[in-house]
Formats: C-alpha cells, structure tokens, sequence
DNA sequence: GTGCGAATGATAATCGTTCTCATTTGCAAT
DNA sequence: ATTGCAAATGAGAACGATTATCATTCGCAC
C-alpha cells in the first residue's frame, strides 16, 4: 500500500498550486511543517499561491488520508505527508525538533485501555516533549547570553 | 501532598476573583473545563467577573501548579484542578466526556523511548479519543433523524 | 476551442486568547 | 478604620491561526 503519487488518485482534482503543495511535502526534508511554512517556501520557489489556498489543500489531504495534521504546543498545527506508517512524536522543547517512534507495547496498552474503560479506541495522539541535547539545540547552552 | 486551599500558599495574591475561580473549579463536578464555560458559570452564579480575568486567573494557577491545562482537539483548552495525581485521558469523540486514567507501563516505555532517542523527557501528552457507548451519548443513535 | 462548475486568491471574518489602560482592590503600615 | 501604592481587574482592542466570502480563473469533458 502505498500513496497515490496523483491526486485523482485521491479523489481530488488535479490542480496546479496543489500539486506544487504535494511536490513540496514529498521532497522537503523536515517533515513537519506548518500551513504557513509551507507557504513561505513556495513564495519562495517563486510559486505563486495564496495562504488561504495552502490551508485548503492541506486540508483536502487530510481528509483524503495523503497527509496528517497534528497540534503540537505553540498554536501552529504541522503537518506530514502520510506514509502508512502509524507513529508518535517527540519534539524538543527548546528547538522544535520533531522525531518519530513507534512502540507496539504503548500501542496496545492503550487499546485495551480504552477497552477496559467501555470506549472504542478510534484516534489517539501522544506526545513527548523533551531536551534533544543535540549540538545546534540553544537548550544545550551551559549559560545563557547576558540579559538585554 | 495536598494543594493548598488558600492562594498565597502558591505564592499568589488573594483576590476575589481568583478565589471564587478556585472554588468553581473546586465545586464543580465536571472537572475539565473550558475557561468560558468557567466564566459562564460564574456569571449565572451571579459573580462580577471579566473573562480575561478568568483566563489570567487560570494561567497564573497553571504557573503556579494548583490547574493543569489540556488541548484536546476542538481549539479551546480545557482546564482541571490539580489533585498531584498524573494520569491521561481520553475523550469520547461523540459527547466529550472525559474520563482519566494512569498506566505505569506507559509511563514507563515513554521515559525509555525518551532515553533511547537522547532526549530528556519534560512532559507528555497522550489522549485517546474514541465512542464511549454511554445512553446518553449521541454515538449511540442507532439511526441518526432524518437529514434537514 | 467552449462552457460550466469547481478552485483560486485577496481580503474580511471568526475564534480563542492575550494585551492595554483606566479604575479598583488587597494589604501593610499607620 | 484610613491611607498609599503596587498589583489586579474588566471592557474592549489587538492578536495569531484558520476559515469564509466572492469575483475571477482554471481544469476538464465535450
């Protein structure tokens, strides 16, 4: 199983600032990406494309399964290219990173929690939120800048 | 470990409003609340109170440890009074009642899967979202009434 | 190429939340 | 109890993210 490389694939009409949204997830490196980052990058590439229409296509895809939208702290939501792959996140508090991670042991606990409790599990979200320690992280500086 | 029941042991002025915040969120018996709900409610109860006050009122409780705020989805955040006991939750995605739970195991794994990746793990957030097959929850229609 | 409905984009509108600022309050010293 | 002052309040403006509006343009079937 994988994604439609098309968008009528999906069900959708095949149109240009879609495609160049699609185009842009699939060759992008960080995978999650705001509505408005993603704007910013087709500017950029010299695309022209309005905001409004990014949020529209971003959320076609959503509801076409091509892309999943998750609301990590800070306001923004983010969003990913599908890949059939069920994962959670990890996101550094200091930089923003975001990793993925799947581990079939919590994935279970919580099914048979929600069992246990009368509910049908149909959605889940988890989220870490650590210090990466990573060398660019400014979280790993060992003081801070002079105040002002 | 108690909460302290007066606001200056959390190292917070005394005021009326925040006290009868406190004492909403105290008395309530649906313990996850939305900041308007939580100024609609004091209103009906005939209290003189700003909602920017409610909000500030719940940010400075939040810093201070006495509420802990959640995002479920649906944009409004939604607060709770702080019992000192961790748990998750899940959300019935038809009537949004909540319910609260606690799974060492998950605990667990989510402070090796931190481990593993290199991050030190702050903070989580885990939500299940599913049918909660309560009567009185809307899922439960066997038939939905005829559309218009 | 034509035509029509769907898609686009600029902008206004919306929603939840925070900020501004003039007024009021809590509290400590009197 | 009164005074004084910083901190808190409340009404409404401002804000940021997202969605709706609506005239224009595009994709696609004929």
């Amino acid at each position: 199983m994988h994604q439609p490389k098309h968008l009528q694939d999906a069900g959708l009409k095949s149109t240009l600032p879609r495609l160049k949204v699609l185009e842009l997830l699939e060759n992008v490196e960080d995978r999650h990406l705001t509505a408005e980052a993603i704007y910013r990058k087709l500017l950029e590439a010299g695309e022209e494309i309005g905001l409004a229409t990014v949020y529209r296509a971003l959320t076609q895809f959503e509801a076409a399964g091509l892309v999943t939208r998750h609301h990590f702290e800070g306001g923004q939501a983010v969003f990913e290219l599908e890949r059939g792959l069920h994962h959670d996140h990890i996101v550094c508090v200091h930089c923003g990173r975001v990793e993925e991670f799947y581990d079939k042991v919590i994935e279970k606990r919580q099914q048979s929690i929600a069992e246990k409790l009368g509910y049908t599990l149909r959605d889940h979200n988890m989220t870490l939120y650590g210090e990466c320690h990573g060398p660019d992280c400014p979280g790993q500086k060992k003081k801070g800048p002079a105040a002002g």
